[in-house]
DNA sequence: TTGCTCCTCACGTCACGTGAGGTGGC
DNA sequence: TTGCTCCTCACGTCACGTGAGGTGGC
């Protein structure tokens, strides 16, 4: 069983178990981070070595990894934790598969909108940056006072981060 | 000047000028942020009421409402006061342009990867939706036991999340 | 002995949240 | 007087970062 599942993901040094250090470079993050969720009780070591290094299972690195994504999506600790002990908590499977399809879809609701604000303000940005090139051969002096009567900066339809990057830099 | 900066967005009560409410409110923030923004040199009152109330130009609220979206993207108040008097810290424009558009096209990128990764993980929280709802109407008993050897759940392709969120749930 | 990886406190940091107690105009 | 909005401390919180000082196997 744990072969399996830790057949997918890169094969650490300590034979079928994981270390501190394993777990932050397979996931990308830090020793802290590895330890930090182990006390607020995201992820367990399977035990402790002779000397009290942490060992981890395949499976702890996967919701270790899974745990990052939630948080880079913007949940908090507390509610990866519910998610975490969500199916447990629950006494039968049409239970646990309805509240998980509810919380799940709210997430996925919010997490599309932090998308579209992403790429909303990707393009604002990239706008922008082509505004700008005009402005790399330009030949007036006076700067920066010049530029608020410059035409480049003078269409009504400017993206705000111009208008505010850009105009009456004081 | 100010008016064709005002003009598209909402007109606060207050004549010209706003109160702090007025910019929590139309930036869809918090007093204690606005404050705060202040308090980091993000944003600054034009000047104090009789009372000591503060009271914004329009084009605070436009700092605010960029200042918080640029949050949202991931940049530190740091970074987005470096960004805010970069322009006022360059002697030409083409200076100016030049570090603006590198600053800029940088964190386009970070961003373009960070919705990569969100909508990756949308997909597969979609994806396990999707699965769960045969869970539904599941009439098998012995839950959770059951689960795991459930055929629904035995796919080798079966995205982490399912994985981590629904199998082993101790 | 040296270098490496792990360990446990424990204080610091960033971006705010959250009262506590007070002011000023309708 | 009451309700509303603003004010200034100042302590709390969340998710870690960052040393300080120590251990154990090659």
């Amino acid at each position: 069983m744990t072969d399996s599942l830790t057949s997918a993901i890169e094969q650490p040094a300590c034979g079928e178990l994981l270390t501190t250090g394993d777990m932050a470079r397979l996931s990308d993050s830090t020793l802290r981070t590895v330890r930090f969720y182990e006390q607020e009780g995201l992820i367990e070591p399977e035990r402790r070595s002779a000397c009290g290094h942490r060992l981890f299972s395949g499976r702890e690195l996967m919701k270790l990894q899974l745990a990052l994504d939630l948080r880079e999506a913007g949940l908090s600790l507390q509610n990866i934790k519910d998610l975490f002990c969500l199916k447990s908590d629950c006494d039968c499977p049409e239970e646990a598969s309805q509240r998980m399809s509810h919380v799940l879809t709210e997430q996925i609701d919010t997490m599309q909108q932090k998308i579209a604000k992403l790429r909303k303000l990707r393009e604002e940005l990239t706008a922008m940056v082509s505004v700008l090139t005009e402005c790399q051969s330009c030949d007036e002096g006076n700067f920066p006072l010049a530029c608020e009567k410059c035409d480049v900066l003078g269409s009504p339809q400017l993206p705000r981060a111009l208008q505010v990057l850009w105009h009456e830099s004081e």
